[in-house]
RNA sequence: GGCGGCGUGGCCGAGUGGUUGAGGCAGGGGCCUGCAAAGCCCUUUACCCGGGUUCGAUUCCCGGCGCCGCCUCCA
């Protein structure tokens, strides 16, 4: 069973499932106010292979990520824009829609938006404010954090040193300056909704609350982000939880930072980096096996070097694919199930048994891949030395091992139909049959120029991209 | 000020109280190849510093140095 770091008691300890058999998990989704960073590409990959292991154990899994549609950031930049804040979102959730399918992400079975839920979120506050633990104030409405048992605990903090912390806010209104805001009340030119406290919009912590409990219910097993979310977003979420009588999240999984030059990447430092630009770069999976190198609470440094070398290793298990003619085991769409499948002849179970005990350990990608890795080297020496069943049967585990981290193998040649190439290829085969190698050269270089790989094999020249 | 993380070979990055230091990338040598490419084999004096615990520490403890993060919107 898979074990992984809670958050919340600072262990590594069992994904304890409320129910046998099926997994439940909430990831916080992206704020759309803007095109995805590679952050968000990171939390993204990681959850995903999250996902795609529990599928592949065997679990009946129930993703839901939310898209936050509306909120203080959405409504400047939109302002700035000239545009509705409704229409800014739309237009960024399309972008981000666009490089989750780039990166192979799946789609989550459920995609709440904050603003279909904004009905659901005023009868929460109408409760907390009933339960006396929030408080209506001239600008919004609060919860009351002093009145939450355990607040602190996912920032491991206790209260009085998290608000010896806290600055002076501009809202003093508040009863405490960890006080958080449940209701905002509409400011000109903003989107509203109705509400008891008047006209007004949800505060952020709310909708995951409302979302996660609505969607998958009390009790649910996991609930995942990136590692800023810990505190206050997570922290706030649970803390309404709480003050709602409601049985939360019962695992809290956090990723940690993608770094540029050794700091964390943000906007405000100005070493943003756009996911697109990475995208466009290269080869998407080289991203995924970046992120899959480092364990997922590790920082990684993402340089064009790094890049670099995850391509270098990409490369590498294409080229097994070729070799072995192995056909994608499955679109990147398709979580296979191959941990059950014990008595799947075709796959190496050793490996696979080690591959599993990895993956069990904390989501140890990094070990996970070495293996796999090692399975490489594995099939082309078996090839080498004419053990042609093992070496395809080993070749066949790393394909279905990579396919369960959502990395499909490109081993498909696609058919040259350049007459130019076809005729070089066909010219250079008949200058090596003939054994004229300096014209055979010559050709080589002509393709080369060309941007095409050239390889010979027993069967001739085989060109390739790059 | 409070809380926390990290410091491993040219680079990235796992891991462990003790014969043989994952894996990838890069470099070197070799095999194969007409030559290449790919592949395979071999290879390059690693664990920030100082104490401590221990028969033995890179691996545990303490201190120091350096880097990073959270305490405020943030993936």
């Amino acid at each position: 069973m898979l074990r992984l770091y809670d958050t919340a008691t600072a262990k590594v300890r069992p994904l304890a499932l409320r129910r046998p058999g099926a997994a439940s998990l909430y990831v916080c989704g992206p704020t759309v106010y803007d095109a995805p960073h590679l952050g968000h590409g990171r939390f993204a990959l990681v959850f995903d292979v999250l996902r795609r292991y529990l599928v592949a154990s065997g679990l009946e899994v129930t993703y839901v990520s939310n898209i936050t549609d509306v909120d203080d950031k959405v409504i400047e930049r939109a302002r700035q824009e000239g545009v509705e804040p409704g229409e800014l979102a739309r237009r960024y959730e399309e972008t981000w829609w666009a490089a989750m399918d780039a990166l192979g992400v799946l789609r989550p079975d459920h995609v709440p938006h904050a603003t279909a839920y904004v009905a659901r979120m005023v009868e929460v506050v109408g409760e907390l404010v009933q339960r006396g633990v929030a408080y209506e104030i001239p600008d919004g409405v609060y919860l009351s954090t002093e009145a939450v048992p355990g607040y602190g605990l996912l920032a491991r903090q206790p209260l009085d040193t998290l608000r010896a912390g806290a600055r002076v806010e501009a809202v003093e209104a508040k009863r405490s300056p960890l006080d958080f805001v449940l209701w905002k009340k509409a400011k000109p030119g903003e989107p509203t909704w109705p509400s008891p406290w008047g006209p007004g919009r949800p505060g952020w912590h709310t909708e995951c609350v409302v979302m996660s409990l609505d969607l998958l219910g009390e009790g649910f097993d996991l609930h995942g982000g990136a590692i800023d979310l810990i505190f206050p977003h997570h922290e706030n979420e649970r803390a309404q939880a709480v003050a709602l009588g409601r049985d939360f999240a019962h695992h809290w999984v956090h990723n940690g930072w993608v770094t540029v030059a050794g700091e964390k990447m943000s906007k405000s430092l100005g070493n943003f980096t756009s996911l697109d630009d990475l995208l466009a770069r290269g080869d998407p999976r080289a991203y995924r096996l970046l992120v899959l190198r480092a364990h997922y609470r590790s920082p990684i440094e993402v340089t064009p070097e790094t890049v670099g070398q995850a391509e270098a290793g990409l490369a590498r298990l294409d080229e097994l694919a070729r070799r072995f003619h192995l056909a994608d085991p499955l679109a990147v769409g398709d979580p296979v199930a191959v941990v059950g499948e014990a008595d799947d002849e075709d796959l190496d179970r050793e490996a696979v048994a080690r591959f599993v005990e990895r993956m069990d350990d904390d989501l140890d990608t990094p070990g996970a891949l070495s293996g796999v890795f090692e399975l490489v080297r594995e099939a082309n020496a078996a090839a080498d030395a004419g053990r042609a069943t093992d070496a395809a049967r080993t070749a066949r585990t790393v394909a279905h091992l990579a396919a369960v981290l959502g990395l499909p193998l490109r081993g498909v040649r696609s058919a040259v139909e350049d007459p130019e190439v076809l005729d070089l290829v066909a010219r250079r085969d008949a200058a090596r049959a003939e054994r004229r190698f300096a014209d055979a050269d010559a050709l080589r270089t002509e393709l080369v120029r060309l941007g095409w790989v050239v390889e010979d094999g027993p069967e001739g020249t085989r060109v390739r991209r790059p």
